[in-house]
DNA sequence: AGTGTATTCGC
DNA sequence: CGAATACAC
């Protein structure tokens, strides 16, 4: 008998592990090692967890219906995996153990003193990089070093990814009847969507309205026709629409790419066979895609990005941070009096999704302009995105504050009532956000009269004073 | 994946 | 005198 580790690869299809392990022609059995201890410790948010949760149920079903059982070991922390995991060989009697890869360190350390508990066994377990469609340490310079610029990374991932076809695993288990299939709900789903890259996984099928609803599809079924849907309707229009929130131009798989109810790899065959020639790869979507790539092998070069650690610590040396709790809970709540950050923040309060354009400005908000440690930032959105992903979250937040790699210069500092006007031309999003402002004409929503507020705070910080402040800082002249 | 300010251009 | 461009931060 031979099992397979599900964790945050929640699928049938192109998922090496359960492929190699169903292969080997004995009896196939799977597992999971709830550890909600540790989850809570990475901050991973409710809506997440219920997202895995769900699509988990799912997928038992499935597994279930080709004669795979699914076991549960409820556990507290990664600590604990190797003792159980042991045990439960010995059990069931199991040959081998296979799983696909996690990249942050924690996860890392998780699997090697699994592995090494197994050994001790003579039991094989084996890993898989099934999360990536270029494995890790196959894009690499000229010199064999890693790529810490995003721009040559992405030419030379392209370049290796030609190299290969890299057409998704089909699924080991047979089709189920349609019965158990999930109904899309009309028009609704598909369009309402945004992905993420800088701040999170990357892809979901319903945007913000579904995931308050807790009606993110967990479904293959869905899932598949939200891909294609996206892949056909929209993709073509991302470059120009993605940047603009209202217009819910963004896939919005994210939250099923993070979970591994999707593969990146599968994303990728949609967007190709969508296409005749090799437009595909000048994709802006693909693109996304790759910075998701990009942060995940970035994680494996240099495992200390892992413990929060400044890539460039030179830069963050230069900042002094300000520990102002107020400014902090004010950006939490969305009540800073800067209605793109609050409505912004509000999203993500209702729905545990932000658009990426967003998040880059509520993480320069806080991070240039109330000068709030980056870290905390990164941990208060890991507690709130249903989308939460370690790699990419931390490498948005770096990119923002300036201290990552290829990190935007210090003195990139966005400007909340320019980035408004520009990407919410008609004040719908902050309308749909904060309802006090929809008495106001639109092109008055993004910045509230002096002394009449509508309902909304005061300004918690004078922009121009504020910007100066962090310039000065950064250049040593506080 | 930006902003602020000075300078020049064009009417 | 607004738009385009240049450049510093």
């Amino acid at each position: 008998m031979q099992l397979v580790w599900f964790r945050n690869d929640l699928r049938l299809a192109d998922n090496p592990a359960l492929h190699a392990a169903c292969a080997s022609g004995e009896a196939v059995k799977a597992l999971v090692c709830l550890t909600p201890a540790q989850w809570a410790e990475h901050h991973e948010s409710p809506a997440r967890q219920a997202l895995w949760q769900r699509r988990l149920e799912w997928l038992e079903a499935r597994l279930q219906a080709a004669d795979i059982e699914l076991i549960r070991l409820n556990l507290q922390r990664f600590a604990d995996c190797p003792a159980a995991i042991t045990r439960l060989v010995q059990e069931q009697g199991a040959s081998a153990l296979h799983f696909n890869y996690e990249y942050p360190l924690n996860e890392r350390h998780r699997d090697r003193a699994v592995c090494e508990a197994l050994d001790a066994e003579g039991v094989t377990a084996l890993g898989y990089h099934g999360d990536l469609i270029v494995a890790p340490g196959q894009v690499l310079t000229g010199q064999g070093t890693p790529f810490k610029v995003f721009t040559p990374f992405s030419k030379a991932w392209l370049k290796r990814l030609l190299q290969d076809d890299h057409a998704p695993l089909p699924s080991p288990i047979k089709a189920e009847a349609a019965s158990c299939a999930e109904t899309l709900q009309p028009s609704e789903s598909a369009s309402e969507a945004g992905e993420q890259v800088g701040f999170s996984g990357t892809v979901s099928c319903v945007g913000a309205r579904a995931a308050r609803d807790a009606a993110y599809p967990v479904s293959d079924e869905a899932l598949h026709a939200c891909l294609q849907a996206f892949v056909r309707e929209q993709e073509p229009d991302y470059q120009r629409l993605r940047d603009f929130p209202s217009r819910h131009a963004t896939s919005g798989l994210s939250p099923a790419l993070t979970i591994g109810a999707l593969s990146a790899r599968q994303c990728l065959a949609v967007l190709k066979a969508a296409h005749e020639d090799d437009r595909w790869q000048q994709s802006t979507w693909l693109n996304e895609l790759v910075w998701r790539e990009f942060y995940r092998h970035l994680l494996v070069a240099f495992p200390e990005l892992s413990r929060l650690t400044p890539f460039r610590p030179e830069t963050e040396a230069r900042i002094t941070w300000q520990d102002n709790e107020r400014l902090f809970e004010a950006w939490k709540q969305g009540e800073t009096g800067f209605p793109i950050v609050d409505a912004a923040m509000k999203q993500l309060l209702a729905t545990g999704w932000m658009h990426n354009r967003l998040r880059m400005i509520v993480a320069s908000f806080l991070t240039k302009l109330l000068r709030v440690d980056w870290r905390k930032g990164e941990a208060f959105f890991m507690s709130q995105l249903i989308d939460g992903d370690f790699a990419s979250n931390l490498g948005g937040w770096q990119w923002s504050a300036s201290t990552g790699a290829d990190a935007a210069p210090y003195f990139r500092i966005f400007n909340p009532q320019l980035q408004s006007e520009r990407f919410d031309p008609n004040g719908e999003f902050l309308a749909e956000w904060l309802p006090e402002l929809r008495q106001l004409e639109p092109k008055a929503r993004h910045k509230p009269g002096a002394g009449q507020r509508y309902g909304r705070p005061a300004p918690i910080i004078d922009y121009k004073q504020a910007r100066q402040a962090a310039l000065d800082d950064y250049n040593g002249e506080a």
